[in-house]
DNA sequence: GTAATAGTGTCTATCAGACACTATGTT
DNA sequence: AACATAGTGTCTGATAGACACTATTAC
C-alpha cells in the first residue's frame, strides 16, 4: 500500500529505508485526437531525437498528473480546455535511453478547429498510427483510440468532438470517423435519438431538406447494446 | 513527450535541468479480488496507521510496476500468480501524509482457495468496499470492481476464478457474483455455450442428473450484446 | 416411484438492419 | 418541375427472457 513504508525512519524487510530508493522520474505523454476529413488523427510534435513524438512532459513538484499533460499541452501545442483520461502507465525500464523514467499515456479529444491551424496531424487507421512514433508512443495511441471508442460507447460524444447543436447526420459522420465503419442511417438515428434533445431550430443546410439541430443531453446514455452496433 | 527532456545537460524552458526536479516516490496498490459465499470479497492487510489497506510497495529501481505489485503479494500476502492489470495512477499531492508518492492502484483476481486461509477480507457491496479502507484505497477497490466486470463481460472467466473444468451452473454462479445480480438460467447458458468447450467428462454431482464439465476455449469472446445481459 | 438438477423446445417482445416511402427544402 | 437530403413506416431475422417440458441421476 501506498502507506506500508516510507517518511523518514521507514524502513523495508531488509532494513533499507524505503525514502532513500532512487526515484523514478515520471513523464506524461498526451495523444490528443481529433476527427479531419472524416477520419481519427493524433497531434504530434518533434521529438528529441527528431521524427514524431507525442506531446509531453516531466511532472514537476506537487503538481498532478492531469496538470503536467495540460501544461505540456499548453506549452508545446498552445492548447487548452482538453479533457484528459489516463491510459496507462508505461514503464519499462529501457523504454528511454536517457534514464529510468515512467510516463504516463494521456487521452484527450479537441475539435480540429480547436487545433492551431498548423498542427501536425497524423492519420490512425484502425487503433494504429499510420506512420512511426518516437519511443513507446505508437502503443500510447491505440490505447487512447481505445478510450474514446469506450467511452462514444457509452455516451454522445461526451469529449465534445462536435458543436453545441449538430444534426443527425454530423454525429453519425463523427461516430463514423470515430468506429472507423459506415454506420446504417435509420439504425443509427433511432439508437441516438432518445439520448440527445431537440431544440426547435433547423440546420440552415446546402441543399436537401432542413435538418433539425439537436443537442447534447445532461446525462443520457446509449442503450447497452449500442456497443454491438458500434463495433461489431 | 517521455523524451522532451532530462538527461544530463537537458533543460526545460526556464532553462532549469529537469533531472533536477524533485521526484516523487511512486507506489502500487493491489486489489485482489476473490469471490466468497457467492460475493465479491477484497483482500486487505494491516495498514500503517492501523485499519484496513490494500497491500502495496514501493517501486524500486529498475523494476516494472507489475514486479512489485508481485512482490508486494507475496512478501504481504504469501501470494504467486496473480495476473496484474493497471486501473489508474493515484496522484493527489496530499494524499499521503508522509510525502509526495504516486501510487498505481492494480487489481487482481485469484480464486479463494488460492488465498491463505487466514486472509482478511472483506465484502464488497456493489462496486464499493463494505467497510472504509486506508487512503484511498476504497477508491481502486471500485476500479478494480470496474476492471474485472468489463473484463469478465469479453470473455468467459478471463481470470481463472474457476478450476479448469467446471460446469455450467458453477459459471453462472461466479457470474453472479462478479455482476452482482440474478442471471436467467436458460439465457444464460445459450450466452457461454459457444464459447466454452465441452469435456466429455461429467461433473461427480451431489444431487439431480450430472452435469457436464466445459473448460475454457482459448480466445472465444462473449457476444457484444453480453454486457447487455450482464450489467443492466 | 419421488426428488433434484441438467438441458432443451418454444413463444413473445424487442430491436438491428434493410428497404422503401413520405416530407421539405433548393434550384 | 427535378433534385437532394431529412425523417419514418414496415418487414425480417436474431435473440433475451420467460416458461414449460424432457432427461438423467440419487434415494
Amino acid at each position: 500500500m501506498t502507506g506500508s513504508a516510507a517518511g523518514s525512519g521507514w524502513r523495508d524487510a531488509e532494513g533499507k529505508a524505503l525514502i532513500d530508493y532512487p526515484r523514478p522520474s515520471v513523464a506524461v505523454d498526451v495523444a490528443v485526437l481529433t476527427v479531419q476529413t472524416g477520419r481519427l488523427h493524433v497531434l504530434v510534435v518533434d521529438g528529441p531525437r527528431g521524427g514524431n513524438a507525442l506531446p509531453g512532459s516531466f511532472l514537476r513538484p506537487g503538481e498532478r498528473l492531469a496538470e503536467a499533460a495540460e501544461r505540456a499541452l499548453r506549452t508545446k501545442a498552445g492548447l487548452v480546455g482538453a479533457d484528459f483520461h489516463q491510459l496507462a502507465m508505461f514503464d519499462a525500464p529501457d523504454r528511454d535511453d536517457r534514464g529510468w523514467v515512467l510516463s504516463m499515456a494521456h487521452g484527450a479529444t479537441l475539435p480540429r478547429d480547436e487545433l492551431p491551424v498548423d498542427a501536425e496531424l497524423v492519420r490512425v487507421d484502425g487503433r494504429t498510427v499510420s506512420e512511426p512514433l518516437a519511443f513507446d508512443h505508437a502503443d500510447m495511441v491505440s490505447r487512447a483510440v481505445d478510450d474514446v471508442r469506450a467511452r462514444y460507447a457509452r455516451r454522445i460524444d461526451p469529449s465534445g468532438l462536435l458543436p453545441d447543436t449538430f444534426t443527425v447526420l454530423e454525429l453519425r459522420r463523427l461516430y463514423e470517423a470515430v468506429f472507423d465503419r459506415p454506420l446504417p442511417k435509420d439504425s443509427f438515428r433511432r439508437l441516438v435519438i432518445d439520448a440527445i434533445e431537440p431544440t426547435g431550430r433547423m440546420s440552415t443546410s446546402g441543399a436537401g431538406r432542413p435538418a433539425e439541430l439537436f443537442r447534447r443531453s445532461g446525462d443520457a446514455e446509449l442503450p447497452a447494446g449500442a456497443s454491438g452496433l458500434l463495433t461489431v
